[in-house]
DNA sequence: CGCGACGTTGATTTGCCTCAACGATTGTGG
DNA sequence: CCACAATCGTTGAGGCAAATCAACGTCGCG
């Protein structure tokens, strides 16, 4: 329980400075949850209550179109944070579900004890802030991605950039992620062989 | 430069508790601009230095792909921030231009004083702790929107949750942030009202 | 061993883009 | 206040990236 926290205690000391006698003070607002292969920690259409910090793993996000499809808008992997947080604000159901690709460990904390965390210790105000900061700087960097790259262009960039991950998780995800089929993904992957 | 800053405040007040007194002391921090409609704020290859509040007027970020066309990948109208926030955080250059929509009357802060204010003030920590989770959410339901919804989805969408939106601006940029050229958007509207 | 999950391949279809040309509207200087 | 240009919106023909659908190979696992 306090081992596996390690990563978690460098992620915070990444964004601010902290004194080592606050850290069990912070850690007891959180859950250990240790989550097999495929299983949910969100279903869709349950009341997100609960953002996930991931200490070793993976999952990811997401929801079920019209035409029964998975598509996946997030994966998290080792100190990522990953919640729906826009049902997680107004603490309203969600249309997504949070599965664990990996069998994985994370740590877990509902809203109103997220809330109360806060107000006790500024620094993970700072914190969150920041980790929220460097999340939306992302998602910028990825809107733009998703608007200035072919289909192609996008899984040779995500090769490219993330080539363990690409090993680790199985291509349907891949392309699931991208937002395009797995028939396509493999049309990719003959060109580039040759 | 007084009362133009009251939406600023009433914005604050909505996330955090903020005595009356440390108005002032806040306010100090920031610029006041006002902006002629295309006119840019941020350039291309620029340093990202600052960081935008939106009192009043219409602001976009927009990148210019490899055929020469502007991708829109934001906007921010009254009580919203703008900035690349990847070059912000990191102060580094810019791919994107920011640019005035309509003429605009805008805070501004840079990078540095932003820090300063901060630690100055946790109360603002908190808010744009706020901020930036709100601005995160709606960013993961955007994404969700691109992979769910086809072109003339995400403008029918559009067109019915922000139509003062659509009034105020030119199609050919409600194109360009929804991500379909301005022919293609004039034939969606065409099948509309039939 | 046999089943189900995953990856591949090819034929066909389609959503949306490209390009070019033409109205409509706006704004600006004479 | 008008003339002219520039900007913006529309229309249609043709083309391409990527989806759909169906079938088949392969691997890991109970």
């Amino acid at each position: 329980m306090y081992t596996m926290s390690v990563p978690f205690f460098q992620h915070i000391k990444k964004f601010v400075s902290i004194p080592d006698e606050d850290l069990p003070g912070i850690l007891s607002h959180f859950q250990v949850l240790k989550v097999k292969k495929k299983q949910n920690l969100l279903e869709n259409g349950m009341v997100c209550r609960t953002n996930y910090f991931v200490v070793k793993g993976c999952l990811r996000m997401f929801f079920i179109n019209d035409k029964g499809t998975e598509q996946t808008i997030q994966f998290a992997i080792e100190n990522w944070w990953i919640s729906d947080y826009l049902a997680f604000l107004n603490q309203k159901e969600s249309n997504f579900c949070i599965q664990a690709v990996e069998t994985s460990e994370v740590l877990a904390i509902d809203f109103q004890t997220q809330e109360k965390l806060l107000a006790q210790y500024p620094a993970m105000e700072k914190y969150f802030r920041c980790v929220y900061q460097k999340a939306f700087a992302a998602s910028q960097l990825r809107v733009k991605y998703m608007y200035d790259f072919s289909k192609e262009d996008l899984y040779l960039h995500f090769e490219k950039w993330f080539p363990e991950f690409v090993q680790r998780i199985p291509q349907y995800l891949v392309a699931s992620y991208l937002g395009f089929t797995p028939e396509y993904l493999s049309e990719i992957r003959k060109k580039r062989i040759s």
